[in-house]
DNA sequence: CATGAATGAGCGTTCATTCAT
DNA sequence: TATGAATGAACGCTCATTCAT
């Protein structure tokens, strides 16, 4: 069996991720994971502690994620369209979630400093992929900033629509 | 003075936008609105009540100051540019706190629809103005994703920078 | 129309029968008999003050009721039997609702001595009937007695088995 | 001192008697336990759920007093009376509160199947009581109705007076 | 005679966290 | 290292009643 510090992260992992932060309470995570309450204070100092080792296992396995789905792809043209083919499957599993981090950020105060530089961490690494890819700081900021979109508009309508929209434009944008 | 009600949705209002709406408790609400409690239940069957209530406030609002901020701008270019000056001009208003809708998006659960009903409208309104004005559907798409993204990245990096990348993608869109 | 006095007691009268005393809200009874509330506290100084016109009705009420529906035995006998075929009708009726004094009695504090003298009002009457019926205190009681337990038990276990054993353990005290 | 769980049950058990359960709140229940509100909510999952807990108690407490009570006679007939003069003894030592099964019956919402089982299951194990003393199905439940009554009366009217005229009657029907 | 606005007190419940062992 | 007991504060909400008009 895992360790119960691992039991708690991808407790959390499953349920941040599907509940959001606020409406997932302690006493389910530490129950789900099986774990002693008492146990959970020592190895994370506060909700916000797991909050901030949530995003990072996130973040791990969203980019993880992402890098299989593409991998088959070689053509720069193609992984950048697959990387939107992505968020399609990934609405597809996980019902039009939206971005974790994202939701998160609306959900903390925003004086929150450390899970705050968490997200900011985690989006400054996609810009990067974009950029990786195209080598062409413009022409990759348009397509993360359509990639963002293509996220937080796909989990308001519950609906691919406008996803689709941004491959086309990207499509075109890229030859 | 003004009546009960109107006090509880200008508490609502100013506290919802600047602490969210699973943070802000009744209590507060009430307690700042000089409001007693059975008053507030006698305008609002509930809590999602008033965060219905609120979201049409903000878009109205919101919609206003908009078509205000813009409305020297006479030509169409301009005034589209002129709408992501109207975030820049936000950000510094409400320090950086984002989109309310988008906000309450990610702190509602998945299944309320009531709510939900009401942020895609708003959102549907933007993409209609964008419309409106550019008379192109896939142009002012591309406006209003790029909107969207200018939107929630100068939130979640306190900065104006992407909002500035935006303007500058769109005016070489739109010539 | 009724006069709203009237239609209050109306409104009682079936929500106090059917939902209980506490459960049923000022609220809901002048909602339902379309009354305002400062008209309530005009006619009724208190919801006690209610329960006990409520209790007054319900007596008339239930006592019509009764004879009406034995009031086609001649034969003393029968008449008696017929009465608790009558708790067969009204729990078919009320669906095992039981006897709305012996329920009031269980929702009030116990030192409520005007609630009390009512209820108590109401039941010696009943005792008084069977007396009047059977001329024999100590068998009219001992009819009272069954009666009485006719009703809770019926109400208890939702069923009519106890008032069936009753009326055979009386056919068999009057031949 | 006695564990939180017990003195919460034993508190319990003192008001839901006196008070009944409506008139109850959980804040009186722990601040006179000397119990935190959330530490109730950990043995309890609701006050319903403490309503169980509390019959059940009752329900042992009230069969081994009436079997202390009842211990001494060690004829059939004399047990049986023995069992209405417990009924007097309780009332003076309750103030002639009444049954706490058939108070709740009267406090619960009808469709309350969980605590109405264990009101039944209460009452059902009465009338086996008399059945195992007597021996005699017919007879058994001629003693229990007016067992059930003399209950109610004696509540009802605060004095045993019905319950020395069922000890009459029963004298009688036993020899 | 009639009203609807407004209230204080209390409801049952859940939260993230700490303590004693 | 690991635990379950215990907590204070706050949650959203409903109650019977009163007041100003």
């Amino acid at each position: 069996m895992t360790s119960p510090k691992q039991r708690i992260i991808e407790t959390a992992l499953r349920l941040f991720s599907t509940q959001g932060y606020n409406t997932t309470g302690i006493n389910q995570i530490i129950s789900e994971a099986n774990v002693a309450k008492a146990s959970f204070y020592q190895y994370f100092k506060s909700k916000e502690d797991l909050c901030v080792e949530f995003l990072n296992a996130r973040h791990t396995y969203w980019f993880n994620a992402l890098n299989s789905f593409t991998a088959s792809e070689t053509r720069v043209n193609s992984k950048v369209i697959a990387s939107f083919d992505f968020l399609i499957f990934m609405n597809k599993k996980e019902d039009f979630r939206g971005c974790s981090f994202l939701n998160t950020l609306s959900e903390i105060p925003m004086d929150n400093q450390k899970i705050l530089a968490v997200i900011q961490n985690h989006k400054s690494d996609l810009r990067s992929y974009f950029l990786e890819l195209l080598n062409n700081q413009e022409l990759s900021d348009h397509v993360y900033l359509l990639f963002e979109s293509s996220i937080i508009e796909s989990q308001m309508f519950r609906s691919n629509e406008l996803i689709e929209v941004s491959k086309r434009l990207i499509t075109n944008l890229i030859q």
